[in-house]
Formats: C-alpha cells, structure tokens, sequence
DNA sequence: GCGATCACGTA
DNA sequence: GTACGTGATCGCC
C-alpha cells in the first residue's frame, strides 16, 4: 500500500516530501505529523489548497531512505524508487503547479538533479522540469533533529506563498560588471561619490589565504547592480603599480565620501588597512552584526542571509561562476540585505542593540591588529618545564603499565582502563535519559576511578600527562608573528560556528564576544579566551608597562541576585558596593552562603565550607543537578543531593525566578536582557530550553556590560591608553605606570555603569589587578 | 584530505 | 549548569 498524492488539482503549490513519518504510513494520513502542521500552519499557506505527496511513498525500511539507493549518492536509485519519481514529475506536469515545495534532500535532487540541500535551501530555483519553479527546504526528519530549523523551513514556506501567485519565473535584472578595465572601474568610483541619491555603498573584498593580499573588490550602490574590480590574475597584478596606485586611491575617495555596507567589517577594513593603509571610518551597516541583532540564532553566512532576505537566484563559487561575477554578486546582495535588515531592525525595535554592537567595531579590530606581545625567555622555560613534566609521568606510566600508549588517544585510554584493567566503566553525562550512554576516559572520569581506587598513581599521571601536553600544543607551542605577538579576531557577533553538515548548528550567541583564529594576522593558537593562568606568565608588558586588569565583581551573582529578587544577597552586594578589598571581610558572598545555609556565623566558615558555598551558589544558578556538583565538589552524589536541598530550602526565590522565565517562554520565547537584548529560543520544549534561558540575562547583560564600559573607555580614552585584551567580564589596559592612577580612576569612571532589573537601579563593583605580566597579577586598591 | 568525535581550556 | 574555540585521533573517501 502506498501513500496517495493528496489536494485539489487546482492547486498553486505542490508540496513534494522526501517521505512519510512511519505514522503517517501506517495510519494512511499524509502529511498530519506535528511538526509538518507547525511549519504550515505558521507560514499561512492554507493546507487545503496545496497538492502534497512523498518521493518515497512508503515508510522506508529501516528508517533509512538511502536503502532506495544503489550507492551512497542519489545517482542510482533502485527502480522502485524510480517509477515513484516518474510518477511524481508525471503529476507536476499534469496539474501544472506555480511553484513545488522540496522538503529534503531526496525530492531536491528528484526534482532538480542538485545534491547539495544548504546551497539552494531557501531559493527559488528550475528544475529538470522546463519552466517550473522550485524552492526547496529541511525535510521533517531534519527538522525532528534539529529544532532550529523549523523556522527556517517557516521562512521557506512564506517565500513559496510568494511566488506561489504566478508560473512565471522572476526576471534577473541585475548587470553586473565582472572585469571591468581600471578607467572604467575608477569613473563608476567618481560617478558614486559625485551622486547626492547614493549615500551608501556596499563593499566586499576578496583576498588569498593565508596572507591579506586583495585579489578582488566587489561596490554596488543598488541590489540589482554589482561591479567588481580585478586586481590578480595567476598571482600577478594586472596593473603596473602606478595604474594601481591611481585605482586604491578611488576606493579610498570613496570610502571617505560614502557610507559603507559589509559583511563582517572588521575582516574587510582590517585587510584594507594593513594592505593599503585605506582606514574606513563610515560603517553604515555591518549586515553580520545586523543579521546577529534581528536572527541571533539563525546561521549569519550572505548565502542564508540572501535566501531569507531577497529573492535572488543562489550564487556559490561550487557553481563555477567566474570570481569576478561572485564578487559583484557578494557586493550587490550585501546592500540588498541592508536594505531588508534596515526595516528588520526598526521593525523588531532593535536599532539600540545594532548601534550598540556596531560601536564595538572598531576596538575590536584594533584589537585584532594590535595583538599581545609574548616573552619568548619565559615562553621557552615554561615549555621545557611542561615537557619535563609530560615525560617524567609518560615514563612513570611506562613503569606501571608496562607498556607505551597514547594518552591523547580516547580509544586507547578507554581499552587501557575498561578492557586491560578492568575498571568499572564511566559514562559521559547525558542531556537527556532516552539518550544512550557512551563510555568517557576524560577528566573527571578519571578523578572518579581514582576515588575508587585508592592509593593507585596511575591516574594522577595520567592526568598530569595530559595536562602538560595540553599545555604544550594549545597554548605554549604557538607561531608568533615577527614582532613576538599573538593575534586574535574577536567576534562581536559571537559564535562564528558554521553549519558542518546539513543540519545546520545552532547559532547561540548571548551577545558575549568570542574570539578565534585571526584569519589577517593568523599568529597564535586563536582564542585569547582560554588562556590558562600558567601559559598567561608569557604575556608580559615591556619594561616601564604594566597591565591593568579591571573586572566585574562577582557579575552574574549581582544580576542572578537582581533578577531572582533575593532581598538578602541585594542587601548585601549594596552595602558592599564601592568598599576596598580589605573591608569586605564581612561580605564574603561564599562564606556567607555557606553561612546562611547552615544558620551559622561567617566567621566560623573553613575554606572547604567556603568552596562548597561557592560551587553550590554557582550551580544552582544555572539549575544544575547533584551529579554535576558531585563531580566539582569531588563528594559523593548523596552528600550533594543534601547540600543542594539545603541551598534551596535557604534561597526558595531560585525556584520561583527560574519557573518565572518559562513562564515568559510561555508567553514568548523571547527573552531581553537588562539592555535590551532580544534572543529568541527556538530549542525544544524541555529541559535543555529552560537551563539556557536561565542563562541567558545575568550573562548576556554582563558581556553587554563590560562591552559598553570598554567601548566607553576606547572611545576616550583609546588613543592614549591602550586596550589589549577582552575576558568577558574584564578589560585589561596596557601602560605607562607612571599613569596607573590616572587610568585606574578613567576605567572606573567608564565602568559605572547604571543597571536596571525589576525597577532598581544598582551598581556592579570593579576590582583592579595589576602586574607586569598577564599571568601574574596583583590587587590594587585606588 | 576532510569531518566527526572526544577532550579540555576560559568566563 | 551555560557560553565559546582549538587540537588530536580516527574512520571514511
């Protein structure tokens, strides 16, 4: 039995899906599955006015619609599936719909021959079908795994409704001057900047890795016109410097006279800078930034963004399209987008949040530029002694084992412990109980086996072992540049994650930076993030400077307390507000929990009670669960199960503020920080939704926090002082020290900053630190 | 060579 | 517990 095609024959749209859910097939009901009814219902396309039929009209064996294939490609489907093609292609040409919706991979390549779901997905494209339009999307299969792209199929399905209205194909009407000779190039340069109607203009450069050098720069001042300008042809510059000389000062005339449209600015201008000195100071419109503001957590590459924001045809470099076309092309839907952006932006009420992350633009790429200098002395000492550490326990193993493996190896490591010796099998944890359990050798398995093997070194040697060579490779043993730095890009924007395969990942970012891999100056392992205190010892100031670190006090604390209205911590981090290190004594906010758990004087808390004090309040913030304490604490499941209780039974406004945000979840799944920081949660109902809105304002607030203070500071006083480094809820200043009061009370003044939770205005204290080295630094009171 | 997986560093 | 990025290994092509 198979599943009928189902609609009116009049239909405008067909909807052509990979294949059924196994409920669906065994009840006869086509296309009645949730999340099918969610993305139609949503997207305002009226189910009875559809066509809708399967590529695969049966349940597959297996679960497996490749099994309908020959080979792992699409290239050689078995004749079963084959006459289900015909027979859906004989149907198309019968009922003659405007437009066919692919859900999937399968009907994708059925329909028109493409393999490759994230390239099209989103765009309205031919297919092997002459004159018939189709526009294709996630299958429910993809969706059911992933979330996230439920709404990026909604999306995909408002397009189709559309283009649903005629059979018509939309017209291209763009020009695009793929090679246009160095006159031409420089007078379309004068006509922009002498036109008062053009006020912007988008720009995108295209360069060799590694290295900066620009091959190509793609300007358009409209979405239907692109021009793109050649610098190298087979590695040679096709102009004689003076000819080239005369079109780098057009762009740079340009880019002082117009507004500027990019994706991913600091890329852009810091290649421009380095390469040609060409400084663009009217950034209009970061459309990455834009698109981060309007869609934090949908996919931020041009491709998507042109397949949500324009209907345009798909443009990929895999298409063969000469780099002069797909430059021009880059250039003219970045201004489209803007465009759309534009109105999203005011739309959403989110233009102080894009003026906000756009004024970070240009620290960051100082930043970037300016790198951290690294002591090669201390460098090389701190890597001969992790070496002598690594092979000291690597020979110690030897002895105990009697034999050499690789620690690095999780395979091994696990046959190590689990098969040669035996040992009772750790588990990693798990997200959900339905979800299998897979074996770990990580740390804290580790530390696990030790607490049940007593008296048995193997393990700490282990992690000793790994450690050190952790040490090495991540973070000692780096290519510096010529001037001794490291260089990393921060990301404004936050996660840079691309999607890895066709389930696209989630793309987070609570408006905290990240940073990664400088691509212009590529020095450095990258993140300058998660440096070790250890490997920190080789960032040094030079002789006559020191580093001045200022952090947020017990930031999230402070906001967690706020938002969960726990009169007794607000009271105290108010009476604490503004008092030196040493007269904090009494508000020791671990000691004092610790205190208030257990109704005792905070004088009489021992370091342990404190560190247990501490673990459990950060935890608990977050709803973690016994297991998780257990692992940090290094106690029992048991004895955690107890101090979480008592946590609780001491801080019940937890509990009442954590069902108060899924309340607002309920509501809308937007939640806004205490900036105005929109994210919108698109993750299943359940668990794992509610711990990352949990998350979501005290961090998202402090990143905002401490980017606004630092940006406050750079604006000020940057030309003077000089900012090296960004730690979430940190900034780290490089300077003179004879200037170290001075900067110390602008950095203050920059950092007190008025927050507002539940209609009270507070403060979040500073703490300074200073020190000629990153990794050893000493407190400082004003 | 490339991508998935595991592991692990920071706030 | 959340957020993030990088490096080593290993299986696949």
């Amino acid at each position: 039995m198979f599943l009928k095609t189902v609609g009116p024959a009049n239909a405008k749209i067909m909807i052509v899906a990979d294949y059924p859910t196994q409920e669906e097939f065994l009840t006869s009901s086509p296309f009645t599955n949730f999340t099918f009814n969610q993305i139609i219902s949503q997207s305002g396309i009226n189910r009875f006015t559809c066509l809708m039929t399967y590529i695969i009209k049966v349940y597959p064996l297996k679960n497996n619609p490749m099994s309908y294939y020959s080979s792992g490609k699409f290239a050689y489907p078995f004749p079963e599936l084959k006459a289900w093609i015909e027979d859906v292609k004989r149907e198309i040409l019968l009922y003659k719909p405007n437009i066919v919706i692919a859900m999937g991979k399968i009907a994708l390549h059925s329909l028109c021959g493409k393999t490759n779901l994230d390239e099209f997905r989103g765009y309205v494209i031919s297919g092997l079908i002459p004159g018939l339009k189709i526009i294709s999307t996630y299958s429910i299969h993809n969706i059911n795994i992933s979330w996230d792209l439920l709404h990026i199929a909604i999306m995909d399905f408002r397009k189709a409704l559309f283009n649903s209205a005629s059979p018509e194909s939309f017209k291209d009407e763009r020009i695009i001057e793929d090679n246009p000779t160095a006159e031409r190039f420089i007078s379309y340069c004068n006509e922009i900047i002498f036109n008062p109607e053009i006020n912007k203009v988008a720009l995108d450069i295209e360069n060799i890795q590694p290295g900066t050098h620009i091959t190509r720069i793609g300007l358009s001042h409209h979405i239907n016109f692109g021009i793109s300008f050649n610098f190298c042809e087979g590695g040679r510059p096709v102009l004689p410097p003076k000819d080239e000389l005369r079109v780098w000062e057009a762009i740079n005339r340009l880019v002082n006279h117009k507004l500027l449209i990019m994706q991913n600015s600091p890329h852009d201008m810091g290649t421009l800078w380095l390469n040609n000195r060409i400084l663009c100071k009217k950034i209009y419109m970061d459309t990455l930034i834009a698109a981060h503001v309007c869609f934090p957590e949908f996919p931020r590459s041009l491709l998507f963004l042109s397949s949500i924001c324009l209907n345009v045809a798909p443009w990929k470099k895999s298409e063969k399209l000469n780099e002069g076309i797909y430059n021009a092309i880059d250039a003219a839907n970045t201004y489209g987008i803007a465009d759309v952006l534009d109105k999203e932006i005011d739309k959403q009420k989110v233009r102080k949040t894009f003026d906000f992350e756009m004024s970070q633009i240009p620290v960051a790429l100082m930043l970037q530029l300016q790198g951290l200098y690294v002591d090669l002395e201390i460098r090389d000492i701190l890597k001969d002694c992790a070496f002598r550490t690594s092979q000291e326990a690597k020979e110690g193993l030897e002895k105990l084992i009697g034999k050499e493996i690789n620690y690095n190896s999780p395979k091994q490591l696990q046959k190590l412990l689990y098969e040669d010796l035996g040992l009772p099998i750790q588990y990693k944890r798990r997200k959900q109980v339905s979800e299998p359990r897979t074996p770990t050798a990580d740390a804290k398995a580790l530390e696990r086996l030790e607490r049940m093997v007593p008296d048995n070194p193997l393990f700490q040697l282990v992690l000793i072992h790994k450690k050190a060579e952790k040490l090495i490779s991540s973070f000692l043993d780096i290519e510096l540049s010529k001037h001794n730095t490291v260089h990393t890009s921060y990301n404004i924007t936050g996660a840079t994650a691309p999607a890895p395969n066709e389930v696209l990942a989630g793309n987070k970012s609570f408006g905290r930076w990240s940073s990664n891999k400088s691509i212009i100056l590529p020095y450095g392992s990258g993140n300058l993030q998660n440096i070790p205190p250890i490997a920190r010892l080789m960032y040094t100031a030079k002789p006559g400077y020191v580093f001045v670190q200022a952090d947020y006090v017990q930031a999230e604390a402070v906001m967690v307390a706020h938002y969960s209205q726990d009169r007794k911590l607000i009271d105290m981090f108010n009476k604490s507000y503004g008092l030196k290190k040493s007269e904090r004594g009494e508000y020791d906010l671990h000691k004092l929990t610790y205190a208030w758990m257990y109704q005792m004087n905070w004088q009489d808390v021992t370091k342990e009670q404190r560190r247990i004090g501490k673990t459990i309040r950060h935890a608990t913030s977050y709803n973690a669960g016994a297991g998780v304490i257990a692992d940090q604490l290094k106690c029992s499941v048991q004895d955690a199960k107890y101090y979480l209780s008592t946590y609780l039974a001491m801080c019940p406004q937890l509990a009442v503020w954590h069902r108060s945000i899924q309340n607002e979840l309920r509501v809308s799944k937007v939640l806004t920080n205490a900036f105005g920081r929109k994210h919108c949660f698109l993750d299943r109902w359940g668990d794992s939704l509610f711990r990352s809105a949990y998350a979501y304002k005290p961090q998202s607030s402090v990143g905002d926090l401490l980017n606004m203070a630092m940006t406050k500071f750079y604006q000020q006083y940057g030309e003077e002082f000089s900012i090296c480094l960004q730690l979430h809820d940190a900034f780290y200043v490089k300077i003179p020290t004879d200037k170290l009061k001075v900067v110390v009370n602008k950095m203050k003044e920059c950092m007190k900053i008025p927050i507002i939770v539940n209609h009270e205005t507070f403060y979040i204290d500073v703490d300074f630190k200073i020190g000629d080295s990153w990794g050893d630094m000493k407190e400082y009171e004003i």
